[in-house]
DNA sequence: CTTCGATGTGTACGCTGTAGACGTGAAGAC
DNA sequence: GTCTTCACGTCTACAGCGTACACATCGAAG
């Protein structure tokens, strides 16, 4: 797929058809026959990038550790997604999709892996009593979507920190949701 | 500013020269005259809609209550206005701005209003006891991105309830920062 | 009256997505 | 062997985009 290097290296406005044909050696109409339209062609990478993000998220799925622990670890996965290959986050995370993935129905099963074993992180640490019983779901999005605010300030050029500080301030925020900040 | 009509009703992508100069009855290259590109017309926008947001803010700024009430309402205001005029949110919050306000230089002075209100009525809640000590500024954008990244994926439609229930998964989100979730 | 600056128009170029007509070669039916 | 079909590709064309550039108009200042 030689639209997904355009896109990782120039983001999704820069994927046009005639470049994209060009790549590959064809002419922009050919592309045609296999995707129905740029939008389909443009799912089709977000599909298939899906996957192989949830693959390699997966292997680090089964770390040992308390849940607080287990998404720290997460956390810093996360990040190293979205700072190393910003354009593709961007490109899946925060742009519109009309048929994305919903929550809550579609993250109740294996809609979204990376979300899921957050969520189950989040409910092993209600089992196991570290956290506090409440909805998994709701309090894993709760963070997550802290995080994904974040990132997107960050990556859209309204934080002015260094990688390495931004990370370090993404850790503080979430320590301040397991914590609270009140007194 | 015909121009901003067209926004609000279909997007910024919807905003092209000559869109813009047929609603304000002039031909395309007229606005040249006034604006030296399209960039500059659209920040031309976000620059005077952000002056409006800020006073519409200001007027419920003085509400009596401690520190978790003035930002729940605060919460509110920020949800009326995402999920009314959410190709404005969108536009102002989300896209990208090359040289857009920055944390936390920007934000330290009155870079951005809403934001400083929220980071005043934080450091007031720290002085009356009710909040933790600690850094006002984080502690604000700990839970405010906390809720954009919630109207993002809202936006995105990637979060399948009304209006009403989204808002009040606002206020739990929000609400499980103040309390913490840890156990 | 002339000059000048601000403001507009008209035309054109290169980019975009994509509709529609046409070619072409491999697979299956008779 | 011939004929049909179909997947796959090309070529051309159109409407839309941002905008560079040349030119017109017009009120005010000299």
């Amino acid at each position: 797929m030689a639209a997904r290097e355009i896109l990782e290296k120039d983001g999704v406005e820069a994927v046009s058809m005639r470049k994209v044909a060009e790549a590959v050696g064809v002419t922009p109409m050919a592309i045609y026959r296999h995707y129905e339209n740029r939008e389909a062609l443009l799912r089709a990478i977000a599909d298939t990038c899906s996957v192989e993000l949830a693959r390699e998220w997966e292997k680090r799925a089964a770390a040992a550790g308390d849940a607080e622990t287990t998404i720290m670890a997460m956390l810093d996965d996360f990040l190293d997604f979205a700072l190393r290959r910003p354009r593709l986050y961007t490109f899946l995370m925060t742009d519109r999709w009309d048929d994305a993935r919903r929550f809550p129905e579609d993250f109740r099963d294996a809609g979204s892996p990376p979300f899921s074993q957050a969520v189950a992180a989040v409910a092993a640490g209600m089992q196991e009593g570290t956290l506090r019983e409440d909805d998994p779901l709701e309090v894993t999005q709760s963070f997550t979507a802290q995080t994904q605010g974040l990132v997107q300030l960050y990556l859209g050029g309204r934080i002015g920190l260094s990688e390495e500080d931004f990370r370090a301030l993404c850790r503080r925020a979430l320590q301040r949701v397991f914590a609270g900040i009140r007194a």
